[in-house]
DNA sequence: AGCACGCCGACT
DNA sequence: GTCGGCGTGCTC
């Protein structure tokens, strides 16, 4: 007899955690990764569990139940992966449901369904009574739910002789998911044909010219969807309407299929390496062939063809029969990198993106579950892409913030991607121009061999930087956003036909508005946070809640009329930009102009085919994109991601800043740079001007060491809120002071300020949840301590703290403290 | 989260 | 006496 542990099924945190069952008659055959039902509660109601661990004996003094059923013939999920969700587990304090559901099929496991499907009847092998019958019941249609099957047949341990006749190929087993999304439906449009020609021309009359026009129309397509047929003939639906009142037309519904449509990606050709690229690539292809497991970082500057290693690097775990998890920060934002893959390898390539509708991303997942393809391209959680012979996971601009989740389990991807290196011993590649602070100094520290790429691959030179102190052009009477040298070489560029990048890290048009009297801000009610002016909805606007407000005339504090804007965002660039170069083809790509599916590519492809002169855009702009004939980058202002109360603010605007630049001279034709800032003195500043990551690094490795952040320690952030701000003050002090009384003794000598807090959060509301605040700060060696102390405080409230409608966010080393 | 148990007040 | 209100605590 065996036992188990099982997850149940129940979401409430007083159930996540294992509970132990005895196996009985599926002792043999149960296996972790499967799911069971299982008898729980007083009521012993019947519910889903997932079996996370086998035990051989059973020795706790509590009495065990048994299990009533083994809902699947075969582990959903490997030995390994499960691990690797345990691992999350307790890395991230997340609950067991949410760390095992990252490494499950995508969408509800609960609703997987197991299918039996008949092959071929081996007149060889002689069945036995059982057997015929699942045979024969398979015989009345071909396709049987597992479910159905053990439900009218009534066979003791079927699933064991299902196995086997599995094993001899007579029968197939397989999974799918219930795809709960609601079928798709577009109205189209198709002439009455019951009416005759005259009879329907008499009905129009002679003054309806739009419903001729119509009509004609459609007796040439026969049928069309109703929203084209409004764009091509420009007009609007009461026409039709009116028509269809004659019945002269007939308006239906028809079903549409979700396939998503696949872009023509043309073949992506080979690239032969230069001298630095080459090494690198044999650098690692090396260390491969001598089986040591070894973790690399490619720095290299932008341009300097690091995608062309990925794919050689792919192309070399192929031949090995290996598979390969290549990860981008966000797929729409890369969308140059995953042409190359799928370009460069077709249908061995499997993307998984955001867009994808639940049934499309099962079958993804599946279809790299049963070995179909060898690749997987995507965002974050392709890191959980269910390969049995992992051999490569590369993590391209590794230093994005997009790699760590927000959401639990809130795990870091790339140590993810290091504990499934150390589970499935394969090898990790991280790669970008601007690591991050603390990849570097791991790779500094022999973590990862460090790899340098100093050149771009096209042996273009980098961009040259000038930097523009705003202050003095101030100084000077302009007032503009621009500032001289900028408009100049705007206006050099569009004379000679070559392309532009304006970049500013803020949509709408201005970034908060202000009372000139008094100086009160106006701030969004349900976050307290100053609201935007959107120019083309006429409305201020929260860009935490999305929530939107008529502008006031006189100050809602002091009552004066001197209500002002201040402050740019890409709105006003673009205005700007549009009275200054007025015959200019300008776009703008923000958040706000690409909220429209596909607009996103389109203006990507018309920058491609160069219809675009100047191209305005936020961060969108800043990653991964290549057009050669861009030679002018101008940051507008590079001080916005300076200014946050957030240690890690100054790597992020050297990031940014330096992937920006990187867009402008990646062709024949030298590149500029444009750096407005009102901070010229800043470290940030100066090191990206001279793009000088390692003086950028050494400046802020100093700081961190002497400050006592990241790398050098860990940040624990304890986050309280809910709508009650006297509730959630309440319990911040109360978590506060338990932690207190548990490590003053220890951790006052080692560290002065190691527990900061219970502070109002920076961003003190949002969506009007108070937020509170407690970080702690621990070393590797006191972690394990420390969280095992919030599972008790602050998960499974042992010291019964916990107050209705407030609820706690636990983050291990997060992006942002605000 | 559910669900049973139990301790108290109102009622055919 | 007993029916049912909800507060409390447990679930392998």
């Amino acid at each position: 007899m065996k036992y188990a542990e099982i997850i149940v099924d129940n979401r409430a945190s007083k159930v996540d955690r294992p509970f132990t069952y005895s196996l009985g008659n599926f002792s043999c055959i149960a296996k972790e990764g499967m799911r069971v039902i299982v008898p729980f509660g007083r009521g012993n109601k019947p519910i889903k569990g997932f079996i996370i661990r086998i035990l051989d004996n059973f020795t706790e003094d509590y009495e065990v139940k048994v299990i009533i059923d083994l809902i699947d013939t075969e582990p959903l999920v490997s030995k390994e992966m499960i691990q690797l969700g345990l691992w999350m587990k307790d890395k991230y304090l997340s609950p067991y449901l949410d760390a095992l559901q990252q490494v499950l099929p995508p969408g509800d496991y609960k609703e997987i369904n197991v299918f039996i499907e008949l092959n071929y009847i081996d007149k060889e092998y002689k069945l036995n009574s059982d057997e015929n019958k699942i045979i024969e019941y398979l015989l009345t249609s071909k396709t049987i739910l597992l479910d159905e099957l053990k439900k009218n047949l009534r066979i003791a341990n079927i699933n064991e002789i299902l196995i086997g006749l599995k094993n001899k190929n007579i029968i197939d087993i397989y999974m799918d998911v219930k795809t709960t999304i609601q079928k798709k439906y577009i109205k189209y449009i198709k002439l009455d044909d019951s009416i005759a020609y005259d009879k329907a021309i008499e009905l129009i009359g002679k003054r309806s010219t739009k419903q001729l026009e119509i009509y004609e129309y459609l007796t040439k397509v026969s049928e069309i969807e109703l929203s084209r047929l409004l764009e091509i003939l420009n007009t609007t639906l009461s026409t039709v309407r009116s028509m269809e009142k004659k019945n002269l037309v007939t308006i239906f519904q028809k079903e549409v299929t979700r396939n998503p449509i696949k872009k023509e990606i043309s073949p992506y050709q080979k690239f032969v390496f230069n001298e630095e690229q080459n090494s690198v690539f044999y650098n690692i292809i090396e260390s491969i062939e001598s089986n040591k497991s070894s973790n690399f970082l490619i720095h290299g500057v932008t341009g300097s063809g690091k995608t062309e290693i990925y794919l050689q690097l792919v192309e070399e775990m192929l031949k090995r029969n290996k598979d390969s998890i290549i990860l981008v920060p966000e797929i729409s934002l890369t969308p140059q990198t995953i042409e190359r893959f799928v370009g460069r390898f077709g249908d061995e390539v499997a993307v998984i993106h955001s867009k994808l509708s639940q049934g499309e991303r099962f079958d993804q997942w599946r279809s790299i579950k049963e070995g179909k393809v060898k690749i997987a391209v995507g965002a974050r959680s392709a890191i959980f892409a269910p390969f049995s012979n992992l051999g490569l996971i590369v993590i391209d601009e590794e230093h994005e913030d997009t790699y760590k989740s927000s959401q639990n389990p809130k795990y870091d991807t790339i140590e993810v991607a290091l504990k499934r290196n150390e589970l499935e011993n394969s090898i990790v590649v991280l790669g970008s121009a601007t690591p991050s602070v603390e990849t570097y100094y791991r790779a500094i520290n022999k973590k990862f061999v460090l790899l340098e790429l100093r050149e771009r691959a096209t042996k273009s030179d980098l961009p040259k930087v000038s930097l523009v102190d705003m202050r003095k052009e101030l100084e000077v009477g302009n007032k503009s956003i621009f500032s001289l040298e900028l408009y100049n070489e705007l206006r050099k560029n569009l004379d000679s036909g070559k392309q532009s990048i304006l970049f500013l890290n803020r949509r709408g048009f201005s970034s908060f508005v202000s009372c000139r009297k008094c100086g009160y801000v106006i701030k969004c009610t349900n976050c307290e946070i100053s609201m935007t002016y959107h120019r083309n909805i006429n409305r201020l606007r929260c860009h935490y809640c999305g929530k939107t407000e008529e502008i006031p005339n006189t100050c809602p504090e002091c009552g004066s009329k001197y209500i002002k804007y201040f402050g740019i965002g890409t709105e006003r660039v673009e205005e700007e930009t549009r009275k200054l170069f007025p015959t200019a083809r300008i776009e703008r790509m923000d958040g706000d102009t690409t909220v429209a599916k596909g607009s996103f590519e389109k203006i990507l492809e018309s920058m491609k085919s160069k219809k675009i002169d100047i191209l305005i855009g936020t961060q969108m702009i800043s990653k991964g994109l290549d057009f050669p004939d861009v030679t002018l980058v101008g940051i507008i202002a590079a001080d916005t991601t300076l200014n946050l109360p957030d240690y890690r603010s100054p790597e992020k605007a050297f990031q940014l800043i330096t992937q920006v630049a990187g867009r402008s001279g990646r062709g024949d034709t030298p590149g500029k740079v444009i750096l407005q800032t009102y901070n010229p003195d800043h470290y940030s500043i100066i090191c990206s001007k001279k793009q000088d990551y390692i003086s950028f690094f050494n400046t802020e490795i100093a700081l961190r060491k002497e400050f006592l952040y990241p790398p050098f320690i860990n940040l624990i952030s304890i986050l309280i809120y809910g709508e009650n701000n006297y509730l959630v003050k309440l319990m911040s002090i109360r978590i506060y002071d338990i932690i207190k009384e548990h490590t003053i003794e220890k951790y006052k000598e080692l560290y002065m300020n190691y527990l900061i807090g219970p502070n109002p959060a920076p961003i003190e509301k949002i969506k009007n949840n108070y937020r509170w605040q407690i970080i702690i700060k621990a070393s590797d060696s006191e972690m394990e301590g420390l969280k095992n102390l919030l599972n008790r405080v602050c998960i499974s409230d042992e010291y019964k703290i916990k107050e209705n409608g407030v609820k706690i966010s636990i983050d291990i080393n997060p992006n942002t403290i605000l």
